[in-house]
RNA sequence: GGGGGCGUGGUCUAAUGGUCAUGACAGCGGUCUGUCGAACCGCCAAUGGGAGUUCGAUUCUCCUCGUCCCCGCCA
């Protein structure tokens, strides 16, 4: 080895030793006698210093060191002086009188600063240093807690008798709707792999294998915009198993969290974690990943408006929407300003407008007030629950445009308002969550989840009545679409932490699901005949589930916005790019040919 | 595919339709016998790219590129 010692394990107990480190300098600090440097590596920071009057020729050997040159020194360990103690330092009581110092090699200056008064640089600047910006503490520390999670997955499932196993990167289409990575090749010309989004499929043939109990800490690949907290290439932790119900997947996963969050966040959470159905959330929270560490919740209004004389309001009603607000505590004074501005933000998310009741001292304000009499007014404010200096945000609209708009203008209001406990962890379960949904562009129904989740069994008779139903298929009512799945998301802080069904493994129930949903049966041969085949070969009861281990690390590492970007070693632009690497970069036109393909010339050529 | 923000030395940042484009840190040179966000003196170094308006553009307009956020997409 070439050193004895880290640098930031050096204790007053090391003193009178004499200790090899390696390291990076940090600051050079260089007085005209002595030369102080701050020599680092993973485990921390530890002062060494060098006399001229003392040792002339290691003062001189350190003359040109600079910071992050990569250095090997020897020396003893000393206390320091009096009052010369860094209580900054964990070494602090001690530093490195040098006796020795090799320069394992020279640095150029650095594009950005690594610590001190500088501010931090640019997220662009840092992505395509990544291998600096590592150096610093706080990625360093991110990296650390990374790779505990990964531990921690890993020694938990292990203990419950799971095995881990890899899945193939080169595959084929799977059955989720996300657009694949295509992977042409060249000993087929025309023919390619995808990268999976999820091994999804690969998983649940290892349960027809008799596997019983796997997981996988497994990368997934998406080619689809990405977002503060989605990357084309991401990781899950993808677990599945057999002869089991819902209850017993969620109970698995709690502990999981729990173990996770006692071993790598220091806190204990609460089990089990509260269940939300889907209808539930939708109603209170207009989402179906709601964060409930505040209220605000969203409160229906459309009784009480229904006979009002507002037509925004009745028209709304008539077309089968709704009308619902929140109120927002102490804001009843905003002014006309911040009234549109909260309008153009939901304006976002389809809303036409935005109607306000302000509940003043002794006073009512609304920018419809001439619709409503005194009594109305007072009603919206008794459903509210309004207090004095509170505004009720009213939005009129199609059931999803209002559940839209009120959740993201909930979710704002809260974080204009500070109600966001920054420490509370708040995981939770939706459940009862429809096993299809109408596509209106289609004309049809689509699988909420894939097609491949078993619909509680409570509800097969659904699956049969929809057949006969008379109603159209975009109706609410329609059996198909009261049909509940065994399938659940794990929530944390308004963030879909984990997704995981209960999984079809009758043949006859799969058959009923591709008619509902449209598929052909040649089709669905076509695509994942293997599949369905293997579940003709005894194929067992499972189900499994997948968290998304990249937003478990951004919310345990308390980032902002849960921007992922932040956890992952190397991440990708919002736009896809890598600024490290370059990447993606022009394939020469050899390589197309030999894949024997051709790029279409691009719009200005 | 759409909407919005940003782009000034290596980094972070200030300002402006017109004289030498501000400051800090980094870098380079020097001073300093206990520094540790070292200090002090000096030096070097910049308006993303293109077109337009203009006597003159870093500033205004348009396009483009990059980046960030959001909608769609991912479900």
């Amino acid at each position: 080895m070439q050193r004895t010692h880290h640098c930031g394990e050096l204790r007053p107990e090391h003193i009178g030793q004499t200790v090899t480190l390696c390291g990076w300098a940090g600051t050079v600090r260089d007085q005209s006698h002595q030369t102080f440097i701050d020599l680092r590596d993973r485990s921390g920071i530890v002062q060494i210093v060098a006399d001229s009057d003392l040792d002339a020729g290691v003062f001189e050997s350190l003359r040109g060191v600079k910071s992050e040159f990569c250095l090997q020194i020897t020396g003893e360990v000393v206390r320091r002086l009096p009052g010369k103690e860094n209580p900054k330092l964990a070494s602090g009581e001690v530093e490195i009188r040098i006796e020795n110092a090799i320069v394992l090699n020279t640095s150029k200056p650095l594009p950005f600063e690594l610590s001190g008064t500088g501010v931090a640089a640019s997220e662009e600047v840092r992505l395509q240093y990544r291998y600096l910006d590592m150096r610093r503490t706080p990625v360093r520390d991110i990296l650390e807690m990374r790779y505990k999670l990964a531990r921690e997955t890993r020694r938990f499932l292990d203990s419950e008798g799971f095995w881990e196993v890899e899945t193939p990167l080169l595959w084929k289409s799977t059955p989720e709707g996300a657009r694949e990575y295509v992977v042409p090749v060249r000993t087929h010309p025309g023919k390619g792999f995808v990268l999976p989004q999820s091994p999804q499929i690969c998983k649940q043939l290892l349960m027809v294998g008799g596997v019983e109990k796997y997981f996988q800490i497994a990368k997934c690949f998406r080619d689809e915009s990405s977002r503060a907290d989605r990357q084309p290439e991401f990781t899950q932790i993808d677990i599945e198993m057999s002869f089991v119900g819902q209850d017993d997947v969620l109970d698995l996963t709690e502990r999981l969290f729990a173990h996770l969050m006692r071993e790598v966040k220091g806190q204990e959470i609460e089990l089990p974690f509260p269940r939300l159905t889907y209808a539930e959330s939708m109603r209170r929270y207009g989402s179906d990943k709601p964060d409930t560490r505040f209220g605000l919740e969203l409160v229906e209004l459309t009784d009480l408006v229904v006979d009002s004389g507002f037509k925004v309001f009745t028209n709304a009603i008539a077309n089968g929407g709704e009308v619902k607000a929140i109120c927002a505590p102490g804001v009843a004074a905003y002014s006309r300003k911040e009234v549109d501005d909260l309008t153009e933000f939901v304006k976002r998310f389809g809303a036409r407008g935005l109607a306000t009741f302000a509940l003043g001292e002794s006073e009512i304000k609304s920018n419809v007030a001439k619709f409503f009499t005194e009594n109305q007014m007072r009603a919206i404010f008794e459903r509210m629950d309004a207090k004095p200096g509170d505004l009720v945000l009213v939005v009129a609209d199609k059931p999803s445009v209002v559940a839209q708009s009120l959740d993201f203008l909930r979710r704002e209001m809260a974080r204009r308002l500070n109600l966001i406990p920054q420490d509370k962890f708040n995981f939770l379960w939706i459940v009862d969550t429809p096993m299809f949904e109408y596509d209106a562009e289609k004309g049809g129904f689509d699988a909420t989840h894939h097609p491949f989740c078993l619909p509680n069994p409570e509800d097969m008779a659904l699956m049969q009545e929809g057949f006969s139903s008379n109603l159209s298929l975009g109706d609410v009512l329609h059996p198909w679409a009261q049909v509940r799945a065994w399938l659940y998301d794990l929530v944390l802080n308004g963030f879909e932490l984990a997704s995981g069904s209960i999984r079809c493994h009758r043949r006859d129930i799969q058959s009923q699901i591709f008619q509902i949903i449209g598929l052909p049966e040649e089709v669905a041969q076509e695509r994942f005949g293997f599949m369905l085949d293997a579940f003709e070969y005894g194929a067992p009861p499972h189900g499994g589930i997948a968290p998304g281990f990249d937003r478990v690390m951004a919310l345990f590492a308390g980032i902002p916005d849960g921007n992922i970007r932040e956890i992952i070693p190397f991440p990708k632009t919002s736009g896809g790019q890598d600024p490290l690497s370059g990447a993606p970069t022009a394939i020469p036109a050899d390589r197309w040919t030999e894949l024997g393909l051709a790029p279409l010339p691009s719009e200005e050529e």
